[in-house]
DNA sequence: ATCTAAAGTTAGCCTAGTCTAATATATTTA
DNA sequence: TAAATATATTAGACTAGGCTAACTTTAGAT
């Protein structure tokens, strides 16, 4: 007879991808924000933005490039694609609905900014509805 | 004169640390939610829920085993040591405060599961008082 | 225009988290 | 109990994400 033992995969997590998916949507973000109190985005400003060292950004960078979500140029600054605009104009209304969600509930700003930011990739586009729904 | 770039740092987000206390907080959920159900929590079972690898779940084993989570012998099955069970209990609460909170608004069970899972990592203590008070 | 400081890149290292394939140990069942 | 099946471990590979140190390029100050 065969004993299965548990069984029932309650989540599959993917975490390799989703987090890829996560770091990229993060810097699109930033590249998005940043160039919108600036002309261009360089290095630096992601480096301080993320408090990583420039090596990192490089490489980050780099992925983006990879992934199609910007473009650049050696020692040139960063600019979003098409692809990269979306995906930044997404998030951020992702972003903005639960950071709007949790000040609603009473959460403070300070804290409902850091909450949102790690929330807002994990949050399915149902939940997301309702609390749209409840701003 | 100096040009300061864009200086101001959103978030320091720390993802190296808080992505491996994520991974370490889902196995002592996990093998405390499975011990639940069976009397000894083996490789097999671990490998089924996060529907991974039994090489993966091995690895990961012996970070918990290093992180004084758990303790196993080869080829034996997995315990939580005292601290491993707290962290699980204090998860656990977190998780089922989320849940709760998920269902409370309206998002359904199977959907409020998957969220609360995500979500579980990148709330706040003070955010969950909130969530906690609204259940 | 030149020199220096700031910014960008590269190389090399580390850990986490995943995989497959090969091997070793346990457990079932005939 | 011996053979077959299930489970566990190891080795080796890969990607992501981080670091430092050394080097190159760009840009600001004199």
């Amino acid at each position: 007879m065969k004993k299965t033992r548990f069984s029932s995969p309650k989540y599959f997590k993917l975490s390799k991808k989703q987090n890829a998916n996560e770091i990229l949507e993060d810097y699109v973000e930033a590249i998005e924000e940043i160039s919108r109190e600036r002309k261009d985005v360089k290095n630096i400003d992601l480096s301080k933005y993320f408090g990583v060292s420039k090596a990192t950004v490089n490489k980050n960078i780099k992925r983006l490039i990879k992934a199609k979500l910007v473009t650049s140029e050696k020692y040139r600054s960063v600019h979003l694609t098409s692809n990269g605009k979306k995906l930044a104009l997404d998030s951020n209304i992702r972003h903005e609905i639960v950071f709007k969600f949790l000040r609603k509930i009473g959460v403070p700003k300070k804290i409902a900014e850091e909450d949102s930011e790690g929330m807002e990739h994990h949050i399915s586009s149902y939940t997301l509805k309702i609390m749209k729904s409840l701003i």
